[in-house]
DNA sequence: CTAGGATCTAGAGCGGACTCTAGATCAAGC
DNA sequence: GCTTGATCTAGAGTCCGCTCTAGATCCTAG
């Protein structure tokens, strides 16, 4: 059964690593920190192994994470999933704070690039007419 | 005369940290990293006395960091600022490699935004729909 | 069997950007 | 003159998110 044999396929630290992103250091910091959903899996050596579950979730962290959402919540939200149903509206308070953080950030951000843009521009047109001749007062410029 | 009466005006650190949203301490933690365009001067009581360019410099400085260019560029380009005309170039370059991070930025924002706003709409979906039977397999939902 | 690389744990170290402390000095109001 | 609050310096401390180290163990290929 395909179904089946999806669900048994693991993956090694430094695969996951591959699959995500992070470094091998940087998952098992993550376990550490209590950010998987469930405890991971070990081979009869000791390995961690890992699922797809596992990587899905993980890569789900990578992006809120590039996004700024600070570890401590990614933590929060795992042990929300971790605790399964009846807790959704935690869930989606949390992410609901994240977007507005993130669409503050866009927001931040565009302005930002107007201000270089604006900024570019005027270097631009100095270079542009008078390459040639030191006549601006440093003073005055930024 | 304004003119002469603005080019005097000045401020205390405190005034400034007002006007710049940063710390008293933030502001003497980047004159010692050298990111003002100017030695600030200073009374004859040894406080500082900023300037109308100073505050202005410093409120740029805000705006590129919140885009989060590091600490180190914004030196750089003090530096080349301060060394006067002839490397506009320079300049312009260093902003422009900004602006490329700054619009990579919001493109991953927008991206992670969409993710949110996908699991935002499944949270309130399973809520709508089931909040009171508890079917859902925990291993398949994040 | 052995050599190599990947993985393990616990814990130390690091880079960035501040933030805070201590002890002294300065300045404005009473 | 005195108190109170802002400022001064030098340097230590903090927080975050990793990254790296050491020394041991596991596993795969030859």
């Amino acid at each position: 059964m395909a179904t089946a044999a999806q669900q048994e396929e693991t993956f090694t630290i430094g695969e996951v690593a591959e699959r995500t992103g992070l470094s091998v250091h940087a998952l098992r910091y993550y376990e550490r920190q209590d950010l998987l959903i469930g405890p991971v899996r070990r081979t009869s050596g000791g390995r961690r192994s890992y699922t797809t579950v596992d990587v899905d979730w993980l890569r789900i962290c990578v992006r809120l994470r590039e996004s700024g959402m600070p570890l401590a919540d990614l933590t929060r939200f795992a042990a929300l999933v971790r605790r399964g149903p009846g807790n959704e509206e935690d869930r989606l308070r949390l992410l609901d704070e994240h977007r507005q953080r993130v669409e503050a950030q866009i927001q931040a951000l565009e302005e930002c690039r107007a201000l270089i843009e604006w900024k570019v521009g005027v270097y631009t047109e100095h270079l542009r007419a008078g390459s040639a001749s030191g006549l601006w007062d440093p003073r005055h410029e930024a």
